[in-house]
DNA sequence: AATGAATGAGTATTCATTCAT
DNA sequence: TATGAATGAATACTCATTCAT
């Protein structure tokens, strides 16, 4: 037990100092800037000596790539995909309307960091690995979700919410294409780039695209239904 | 007369060697990655010495600076934006459409330069000055661009070819979102940014969401040119 | 204690550090010339590596005005100011004597050490901070020297053993300025400043203006004067 | 004629450029620092060429070495050494005494330049050629000067105007010393280098050590003249 | 494991000097 | 002769990474 305790104490001493260095490193980048951003520096604010500081990250590429990466994980946890609440929406219109605005909310949490993102891109270059890491993470996580918006239209047009003369491929690619346009307007763009503002394309397709009407619920026999 | 010759040849001269230079730069950038691009490595390339590499740039951060405007320039040449052509456009949706295709294959040009730009935000961080350039240019562009197609919808639906029940601003954020989506998707998933499929989103709104159809021009009886 | 130790000897190693640091940079300067000298040749001299040269000094600027005020540091403790032996002099005339002895014999081992002062102005002068430290302390140095002097004759004067018709601060003036003209000198003349030269200077002030004579002390047979 | 006319019109107009030249020079050294001094604000300063100013000077360490040089000879005209004036003065102890008067006066104006002569040191060290010049020059100018002053204070102790029991060599020494130590101590302390404070040593010199008191003036019976 | 002193590779930038026009 | 564009040598300083303690 205490040995298991004290395990577990360590472990989560751990991640701690993992959790730490990440957000030191992010706090630094997002203050000084990706390039500027010394080692030294981030592990002075993390509280933990620069020796350790490269037993949980290899390389400057590799802590920069983790920050991103971890940046993307915790907004995936907020999307609300897969969730119980998820789950138990009536249709996969409501499903993906669901999946949409957890997505929007998520990316409008994402948005103030996109600038470090951007720097990021030049440093992780500099390490061939961790650019391959970074750029197929990224491709992945877009590809995926395309998948997946895809994957409810196709149900959606399989139970007749959806319109069946509709390209689920290319509407998939729009709503890809929008989250991802976004992220990178964020960056030089604050103002011009607000979770409401890109709800409300999502809504538009939805509706005029998708021909799916919030109102035309199967509860409601609504005149556009 | 020969002073004047002279001087044109100088000039030209001039001219010639800042694009050697811009070009160099890019290619050096896109071999070696922005941050690992040397300046001296710049200048053998482009065939000048340091010494006029730096009459030209006052710093590498406004090189790679103007690296990137450099190519925002040339694609927007290439979009036929303002040209005859697009002017003899029967109406405002051909004029659209026009548009949209140019800018398509405009961004279809840019793709391919899209890493560089990426890994260009973290040098150009460096110099405040540049980052504000950068910043600012690409805040610019896209609002400009956006300005454009929400007058081009309004155009359209004020003639009564576009649907009247569709908020202008919001399709043209869209539009606007795709784009800059574009771009960024090529950076790191080429093979998933393609001028076609852009196109094809495009097409989508215009048909589903302004009710536009290319094919219902001929029918109108439209001199169509 | 182990730990005092280790503490102690780390310190002493400190020291040694920063000790072998000014002597390089001195040699080097005395070699190559002050400009001329490269830090990292100083650096490989001292036998540390560039960052730990940066690390005691914060610029080449800093590491040279260092070395400056480091030989008048190592020139000051040879002067016998306020040492034991000065203390047991007879008197004021005496003190004064031994004293100029003493610096007589400082400028004099600090003499071949001109030439790379002077060679530093310059190079001090890029760093407005340094800059003014040097001119500070060399303006600070020999006016406190002259201060002492001055305090000297006041006291010969109250004793009776100097003249009393004679303006002490002109002569504390004179022996100053024939002080700082020996360093001077001997930057460019060698065989023109030696200490030898320089004393008998003041014996002939001591003598011929502060009435003051050697020779006279043992006959006089006086308990001070 | 009219060939002579030109040429002397050249002439003098080359002499105009250089004068410009060194004058710019010391203008530049002055407020930015000798070191930093560029060749190119000199020249534009001059209002000539580059080029043209390589035709005056070989290197950067040969304008700055002529710029010392033309200080001293600028000071030295001012001197009266060899004046008609001087050779009116009625006796060896009247002609030392004026020449004394000049020289401080001459130092005087020196002294401004201090801070740019001792600047120069380290960067005409750079070039063995003009960094012998330059020693050479200080070493002659001072061992003339001093040999002046040995030579007129024999005479004067020949006359029997001048103490006889005084080692001319010795006082002579004095005297240069402060007079370099005067140039010396303008450079980091101007407030402690005033000619009439200089004059003041000389004077005490002249009365304590050389016996030599100007009320007593033979011809003048009069308090002052 | 933790620390932080030590290391040294890496490079933008300047500016004296040259030389084609 | 005059010009000023072109050249390229020269170097201080940083900071990621290592490793002795």
């Amino acid at each position: 037990m205490s040995t298991e305790e004290s395990s577990e104490s360590s472990e989560s001493s751990e991640q701690a100092k993992r959790r730490r260095i990440l957000d030191a490193a992010f706090n630094i980048c997002e203050t000084r800037g990706v390039h500027a951003a010394r080692m030294e520096e981030v592990a002075a604010l993390a509280q933990v000596s620069k020796g350790t500081l490269y037993r949980f990250f290899e390389s400057k590429e590799d802590l920069i790539l983790a920050t991103i990466l971890d940046s993307y994980a915790a907004a995936t946890r907020q999307t609300g995909a897969g969730s119980a609440e998820e789950e138990t929406q009536p249709g996969p219109a409501e499903r993906l309307r669901h999946r949409l605005e957890g997505l929007s909310k998520a990316l409008g949490a994402v948005a103030p960091r996109s600038r470090v993102h951007y720097q990021a891109f030049g440093v992780v270059a500099d390490s061939p690995t961790a650019d391959q890491k970074l750029t197929d993470f990224l491709a992945r996580f877009h590809r995926d979700r395309q998948a997946e918006y895809e994957q409810f239209i196709r149900e959606g047009q399989k139970e007749g919410v959806f319109r069946a003369d509709v390209d689920a491929t290319v509407v998939a690619q729009a709503i890809g294409s929008m989250m991802s346009g976004f992220i990178y307007r964020a960056a030089f763009d604050p103002a011009g780039a607000t979770p409401e503002g890109l709800l409300a394309c999502f809504d538009t397709l939805l509706r005029d695209v998708l021909g799916y009407s919030e109102q035309a619920r199967p509860d409601e026999a609504g005149p556009d239904g």
